[in-house]
DNA sequence: ATAAATAAAGACAAGTATATCCTTTTATCT
DNA sequence: AGATAAAAGGATATACTTGTCTTTATTTAT
């Protein structure tokens, strides 16, 4: 469905999202440990999210780390997989075709036309932010530890 | 989405099922040109469908090459995707989490939960027969060639 | 029986994704 | 100013996917 770097980059968004701030900023090992996903490969996605400060911030030296604005928690998810170079999952057609159209349809375009315009709705209408505000509550997990018992 | 070899496999596959028969068996040279897809990445493909006759059945020789079997017709499209080893895409979490389900959801699962519920059926419910009747009848296309005008 | 056609099988090449490590830059603190 | 902490950047390694080519086995037709 998505590649590695597509999900390590929204386990680490919304990591970010939920446990970062201005005042709080995370640094990578923290956030590669807390997502169960491999540290430096972490690091160079990162650097993806941060280009041009288009999705994730980050400052370095001590104190540094990655963080979120508010103007960031308020993208929708997409930008997430947009910033990766992932976001074919929302445009492309399910037989690899070149072109996805109601004029120039495959055998499964009917069948896949409503799935594909729900895919694009969750993540275009998913904020960064609700989706922390939903692991924050809830039991919702973000890594592949067993979950803790209270 | 979906793998190149999963792409190339449902094209074949829907192609032979429209064209094919067991008196006109389809060569490889004739698949792969039909559905605009490197010829010998293709035959190997084939050999993942046709292997315990699963999807596809071939016969070499003389006149010989690929066809569909009336049961093979009745078979899911998700036959073709678990042939390719492709099914992870109705069984997988969105966020690359090992398990997906309602006791450990990740923070997308319950956007994702009913998507998930339609990609399984389109693959489960849609039978290879059906997808070539459809092609077979309209005005869909399987490969990238501009659309014939009459 | 021999020849020819065709898929199957195997070996390899190229490209892309994933992962790790090392060096450089930048910010902070003393 | 100097030391230190942290991300950024670059170079490299490994694995997997995609693609090509050659040889072998099998079937059919002559
Ligand atoms: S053309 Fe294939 S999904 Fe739209
Ligand atoms: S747990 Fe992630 S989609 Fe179900």
């Amino acid at each position: 469905m998505l590649s590695k770097s597509a999900e390590y980059a929204l386990r680490a968004t919304i990591y970010i999202a939920l446990k970062g701030s201005v005042d709080n900023k995370l640094g990578i090992d923290e956030i590669a440990t807390a997502i169960d996903s491999p540290q430096y490969f972490t690091a160079k996605i990162m650097q993806l999210l941060t280009k041009n400060n288009r999705v994730v911030s980050s400052v370095r030296g001590p104190n540094g780390g990655f963080y979120l604005t508010d103007a960031a928690r308020k993208l929708p998810v997409r930008a997430v997989l947009e910033a990766v170079g992932e976001d074919g999952i929302i445009t492309k057609c399910v037989l690899g075709l070149k072109e996805c159209s109601e004029s120039r349809p495959c055998p499964m375009h009917e069948q896949y036309r409503s799935i594909k315009v729900q895919l694009k709705q969750m993540f275009e209408k998913t904020t960064i932010q609700s989706l922390a505000e939903e692991t924050g509550k809830g039991k919702l997990v973000i890594n592949n530890r067993l979950v803790k018992k209270k």
